[in-house]
DNA sequence: AAGACGGGGCT
DNA sequence: AGCCCAGTCTT
């Protein structure tokens, strides 16, 4: 798809389907527009709505906005979070009003320069406020455009987030670029949403990569995991004579509620207060092959050790422990990794008995 | 390159 | 109950 034809189908479709009559749609000015994506930044528009005209009425205009304390910018801004933007806003008012004669500069690179105002923000006021073309890449249209080309990469790296900026700019239209700014991030607000993207209502869908391929939520790539925090434990496989393995129950709430899992340990020293615990007479520990399990926030390096029991018929006297059969397995439910090792258990036990 | 900033939506 | 972000600035 042309970057013609781009344009042409983002504008018709902003003709159809663009939000025309949000409050900073409405009378707009370098001003307004500017206040509202700062409030706009990390923040979603149903959450904006309940500020924008309150600020707009107590400070009307960039000059109203220099000469105001920073404790009454703040105080208008409560609620919204990440309050740099607020004393940023402040800053570059003044900074307008002293170095800019009042007036905002016409121009993305001197408007890049101002606190608070980095380049898609930048590009934003330009293209909606000045009718300049330029182009933004803020979240949405990112997604937008990650999906658009089947950009590979998480957009973080400053290579693919370097791709992304060229789409961007190739495909913004020399006519109606405020209309297409608006466009674009409607769509990735409304249609080309992270989840569940509204593909069949696209103007785009006819040359959208992603959707070719019908991997649309494959982009653009999630942020990479950085590497889980490591924890190490023993899990000692108890076997009695009648092929029995000794487990517990774990506390209802936190890590595998409810779950009947086998003990855990720092190390071995911890074994024989555990024998002493349940009246065991132990054998030699044997180290079976290691296990890793993953969490979505740690990495579990498993340790296993089979251990038989030699002491005869052993009881069990607390609630929360039991013998799990082997060979005739009780319903209970147990610890993915916990499974895994009772049935490798299994098989070495019986190794055992007919070697 | 990674972390800080903050509140809210999504699952 | 956690995960993830409609960026920008700082370290």
């Amino acid at each position: 798809m042309t970057p013609e034809a781009f344009g042409e189908a983002v504008l018709d479709w902003y003709d159809r389907h663009g939000r025309k009559d949000l409050p900073w749609q409405i009378g707009i000015t370098p001003y307004r527009v500017w206040v509202s994506e700062i409030m706009l930044q990390q923040t979603q528009v149903s959450t904006v709505l309940g500020y924008f005209d309150r600020f707009m009425e107590a400070l009307p205009t960039v000059q109203a906005l220099a000469e105001a304390d920073e404790d009454e910018v703040l105080h208008l801004w409560t609620g919204l979070g990440y309050y740099s933007r607020a004393r940023n806003l402040h800053k570059t008012a003044r900074l307008i009003a002293a170095e800019h004669g009042g007036e905002f500069p016409r121009d993305v690179e001197q408007l890049a320069e101002l606190p608070g105002i980095g380049r898609s923000t930048a590009g934003a006021i330009a293209s909606l406020s000045m009718g300049l073309r330029a182009a933004i890449l803020d979240g949405n249209v990112k997604r937008v455009l990650a999906r658009f080309s089947a950009q590979s990469g998480y957009p973080g790296e400053p290579k693919v987030a370097r791709e992304l900026w060229l789409t961007a700019e190739r495909m913004t239209p020399h006519q109606r670029v405020n209309h297409y700014t608006q466009a674009m991030m409607d769509l990735g607000a409304t249609l080309c949403t992270r989840s569940r993207p509204s593909c069949l209502l696209c103007p785009l869908r006819s040359g959208c990569q992603a959707h070719l391929l019908g991997r649309e939520t494959d982009y653009p790539a999630p942020k990479p995991r950085k590497a889980l925090p490591q924890k190490r434990t023993l899990m000692p496989l108890l076997a009695n004579a009648d092929g029995e393995i000794l487990l517990y129950r774990r506390p209802a709430s936190g890590l595998w509620g409810g779950l009947w899992s086998l003990p855990e340990l720092d190390d071995l020293n911890a074994l024989a207060p555990l024998a002493q615990r349940h009246a065991l007479d132990l054998g030699e520990p044997r180290p079976l092959p290691g296990l890793t399990h993953t969490f979505s926030h740690f990495q579990l390096d498993i340790e296993p050790w089979l251990v038989q029991v030699r002491s005869a018929a052993p009881a069990v006297t607390e609630a929360d422990w039991l013998w799990y059969n082997l060979a005739a397995p009780q319903r209970l439910g147990l610890a993915a990794p916990v499974k895994k090792l009772l049935k490798r258990a299994a098989t070495e036990l019986n190794a055992g008995v007919t070697s």
